[in-house]
DNA sequence: TGTACATCAGTGAACGCGCGTTCACTGATGTAC
DNA sequence: TGTACATCAGTGAACGCGCGTTCACTGATGTAC
């Protein structure tokens, strides 16, 4: 086997990030122990510390990841214009991803703990990673000038988000599925508004 | 002094209550222990349980105190019609509940615990007192159609949730400052469409 | 009215447990000769 | 090639601490006579 090289224990160290993110959009940041996150990656409390200063900098590692994959994932092979953020979306506001926490955005699953978060490189990680995403939407909304078009996608974010979250909320599963056709509606015409103007 | 009566004990579990949705909205739900939401209402923690019957109970009557508290000072106290949505909105996305969390919306600071949250009553606690909020935006917008203002009201709720969230979370200021006003002109276009539809 | 007793909101210490973090140790792999 | 040693990813037990919860006790107040 190919231990005890650099390659491996990087590895290793992306492995604990993946399946922390997961656990994390599951449990929450206060919600995932440091033995529960390790456990998950198949590895005991132990080792930890060799590949992570502090839960903190796993948790800002693991953040960074969730954005990444979800620029990679849903952004970057949308379609241009229009229609690719009509994919994005209808995918955002569907059922199964609010269903789906473990599968799905980080924001959705966390965005307020990480605002509440004292950890500032939390908080940094966080804004870096979902500024690329930011820009993967603002580059099909208004490409010349891209300035506004971030804040109009970070608006469009901020709508997917709280709508998602809340329909996650509600025990009445009837008005949860109406808010989130609603909130699809409310997002499309926040999209034609923005591409007319 | 009155001690040892219904109404003594009462005020107590309100004072508890009260104190207790103000910590959780700053540090949530799981980073909030019994012995400090004890000493936040001058108590110890040994009185907790004379009053509820676990923590999980205290943070379903906190949040249900909470979106009453908000139904009262925010919704119900508005003007009727577009002008009471306006007012609002305005205070909804200002910096200065951006800034005060523990002043402000229960929504924006614990949604995706609550969400998240595997007991039911605190669940159903959110559902059942949000409904209450929504159906004072609901009845601003198109009193003639009450369930399908109560869908409106409540995508209404989603997007400026979802907004403050993420205009929380980000570490750049400025970007945070231009968030809220998008977010502000999003929120009122959707309220004219509703009013003019 | 005064005294003896009952009530009970609240105290403070303790329970077992899981937290984040540390560390002595293991043993499979890599390296030197 | 074979052997001796160095490296180091990972183990597992332990640290002090705070968690949610329990409980024997206190002492101020209320009640009975």
């Amino acid at each position: 086997m190919v231990r005890y090289t650099k390659e491996h224990k990087q590895e290793t160290r992306q492995r604990i990030i993946a399946t922390a993110g997961r656990r994390l959009k599951r449990d929450g940041i206060d919600g995932s122990g440091v033995a529960t996150l390790m456990k998950d990656a198949g590895l005991t409390n132990g080792a930890f510390y060799a590949h992570f200063e502090s839960k903190d900098s796993l948790v800002a590692a693991a953040i960074a990841n969730e954005l990444d994959t979800l620029h990679a994932n849903l952004v970057a092979q949308a379609e241009p214009g229009r229609a690719g953020l009509e994919q994005i979306v209808r995918w955002y506001l569907s059922p199964d991803h609010r269903d789906n926490p473990v599968d799905g955005c980080p924001n959705a699953a966390l965005l307020d703990e990480i605002a509440r978060s004292g950890d500032d490189a939390i908080r940094q990680a966080y804004t870096d990673g979902v500024l690329v995403v930011i820009d993967g939407l603002a580059a099909r909304m208004t490409p010349e000038d891209p300035a506004s078009a971030r804040v109009k996608a970070l608006s469009l974010l901020g709508l997917m988000v709280g709508t998602l979250q809340l329909a996650r909320a509600l025990t009445d599963r009837q008005l949860s599925d109406n808010l989130l056709e609603q909130g699809l509606r409310n997002a499309l015409a926040l999209v034609d508004a923005e591409l007319g103007a």
